[in-house]
DNA sequence: CAATTTACATACATACTGTATGTATGTTAA
DNA sequence: TTAACATACATACAGTATGTATGTAAATTG
């Protein structure tokens, strides 16, 4: 069987950022030598640098995959209901559940803001999870949801919340319990800026 | 003048955590290369090694120094109301105009949680400015000014939305105002909280 | 005051990223 | 159909950074 060049680059290139991705997760940035992800992608150090241009490059790729990853989920979660409320709720809870997972947390939450710089790591969060967030609560609070408060500001202290409670919740002993503690913390949060 | 081992040893330590935290503050940590920090320290790479032990052990130190100082800021601004409310929000404050700054904020939030490991980086912040919110929070609950929840919880909830929120305001073009808006949220995100 | 520990300097080993160059395979157009 | 070219990738090597082993002078100690 026969594959096209663009086949194949596709090919190489989804399979080094699997790899990769599993080796940032377990042993972290730092700690993942190039050689081994490529040794064990079974390419060389030439696919990798032709197609990524340097680990950096490498790192952002897999990092954009956990983000639409976690991205879908949160919408999809969010769009099961039709009350703002219940949609604001269960797309912070879907947030945390994603994330929390071990594929997940330490390159979204660890590694992230510290590889690529916490300005590139938001602008590519802004375009996947924190955008639904921030477009909620600007929709909530032009009809009356919520109180008269910086959009801005509030999307950044919810998701900062929330990506603690992620951190937090992987390293507690009993997850399904510090997740019920977060969702009932965080409901009583949101009380704060209720309106109706 | 002379000079003894015991201050010797203190001096070239100072010294180097000194340097080194301007260092990692400028370039971060992956960046900071250790013969530039022994140079302009004005020792050797035998110091740093003997004294630090590695690259990752003079960051512990960095960041303990950061801690330390910020921790002790808060505890400052804090004392200054007898109301555990306007403890809570002072402490808050505080926090957030310290770790704001340039020579913190990276060391402390970016690369601490990604060099040293996001559970050695929470026992750190333990012992300094999380330690007191947490001790806040569980005197204010047992007075009654709280809900029933999780100190737990909320503990990491609101450590968490402080840390957004700082990364966000040293981002944004008018940090006074920047300021002003998380300091309107923050009150408002804990009014849910309230009992009295 | 001899012995020993301490604080540090220096030279070197090791490991990892990134680059320069080579090659085989797919693509395109006369 | 084939010649010219582009692309995807392999390989060998260079550069740089951390960490270690060993040496040394000064202070501490019994």
């Amino acid at each position: 069987m026969k594959m096209s060049k663009a086949e194949q680059k596709q090919q190489t290139m989804q399979k080094l950022i699997e790899v990769a991705r599993e080796m940032f997760s377990r042993q972290g940035y730092a700690d993942a030598a190039m050689e081994d992800i490529v040794k064990q992608a079974g390419v060389t150090r030439g696919a990798l640098y032709h197609n990524f241009g340097s680990k950096e490059g490498l790192f952002e790729a897999v990092l954009a995959s956990v983000q639409q990853e976690i991205g879908e989920r949160v919408e999809a979660e969010a769009a099961k209901s039709e009350d703002p409320w219940q949609q604001l709720i269960l797309g912070c809870l879907a947030f945390v559940s994603s994330a929390v997972e071990h594929r997940n947390k330490r390159i979204l939450l660890i590694d992230g803001p510290s590889v690529i710089g916490w300005e590139t790591w938001r602008r590519m969060d802004e375009e996947n999870s924190m955008r639904h967030l921030r477009e909620q609560l600007q929709t909530m609070q032009e009809q009356g949801y919520l109180r008269p408060v910086s959009i801005d500001a509030l999307t950044h202290l919810l998701s900062g919340a929330m990506n603690e409670a992620v951190l937090w919740i992987s390293e507690t002993s009993d997850h399904e319990k510090s997740l019920e503690e977060i969702s009932e913390a965080m409901t009583l949060l949101l009380e704060g800026y209720r309106t109706k």
